[in-house]
DNA sequence: AATCCTCACAACCGCCGGTCA
DNA sequence: ATGACCGGCGGTTGTGAGGAT
């Protein structure tokens, strides 16, 4: 069961490349494209590497036009300003600044710029509905989850993740939500169906930026620098700990 | 000189959305 | 409508270099 691996993994080479297997990347992609599709490109090239993989090397460190060597103080502004307004939303980030890939902004992020930032006392600011792109939804006008009226379906009312307090507890500085979790189907079913972190939490990625935070947890003091409502999503944490897919199959099989 | 520690960054992992059969 | 496949994304981990002890 489970998703399809998109190689085999036990016939791939993994770990740090070779100059040869990058020099036979890069000769294969400048005279043959991607042919587009990556999967299949390493057998083509003659190399035994996954096809994300030679995605990922040619995207991060061969193309040509990448920016290699550290960043300026103007591109510190400018991830400073756009982390401000969009999040950890890293690709959009280095869209905006030629030759830098959402590899190398992130990492630049987390091993510098977020030291920075605590260093000058900075705070990223909470994103209000307003503010946001209009992709990512209002936390703290998330109507799918009641917080205290009674649940529209018993079934879901007793749903609940067992291990919800724990993660509580090892965070003592997030005020984790812990309330019973009561779960409408059809707002999670919804074209956005889950909530999203106030935490510069991009649209797509909200449940790993939540586990982001209970890793990080002792350096989060103030809940209210987590979400504007003072405490992380009730569907963040939720989906943190039964996984989408899950929550997806259980749904469904209540719904039909 | 040896060991330990820290840091930067390359690479991997797992997930979601889009596309297509 | 459904499922498989692939690309793209963000979070996390692994590794090597360099500094500190």
């Amino acid at each position: 069961m489970g998703r399809t691996p998109c190689c085999d993994k036990d016939n791939v080479k993994r770990g740090p490349w070779s100059p040869e297997e990058d020099a036979a990347l890069k000769s294969y992609l400048e005279s043959h494209g991607t042919g587009g599709n990556w999967i299949l490109l390493p057998k083509k090239a003659g190399l035994r590497r996954c096809g994300k993989s030679c995605r990922l090397r040619w995207l991060n460190y061969l193309r040509p036009d990448i920016k290699h060597g550290s960043f300026t103080e103007e591109e510190d502004s400018i991830i400073f300003s756009l982390y401000n307004q969009m999040g950890s939303r890293w690709s959009v980030i280095a869209s905006h600044m030629p030759g830098r890939t959402d590899n190398d902004v992130k990492n630049y992020w987390n091993t510098k710029l977020k030291k920075k930032l605590l260093v000058l006392g900075g705070k990223v600011k909470n994103i209000s509905s307003e503010e946001r792109e209009p992709t990512i939804t209002n936390n703290a006008n998330f109507s799918g989850i009641p917080k205290t009226e009674e649940p529209q379906d018993p079934a879901f009312s007793t749903f609940q993740p067992a291990t919800l307090q724990t993660l509580s507890d090892v965070n003592s500085g997030l005020n984790a939500y812990n309330q019973t979790l009561r779960l409408n189907p059809d707002q999670l079913y919804s074209p956005k169906p889950l909530g999203f972190s106030n935490f510069g939490a991009s649209s797509r990625r909200n449940f790993s930026t939540t586990v982001s935070l209970s890793q990080e947890g002792s350096s989060v003091s103030d809940s209210s620098s987590i979400a504007g409502n003072g405490y992380l999503d009730q569907d963040s944490w939720f989906c943190m700990d039964y996984g989408y897919d899950k929550i997806k199959t259980k749904l469904k099989k209540q719904l039909l």
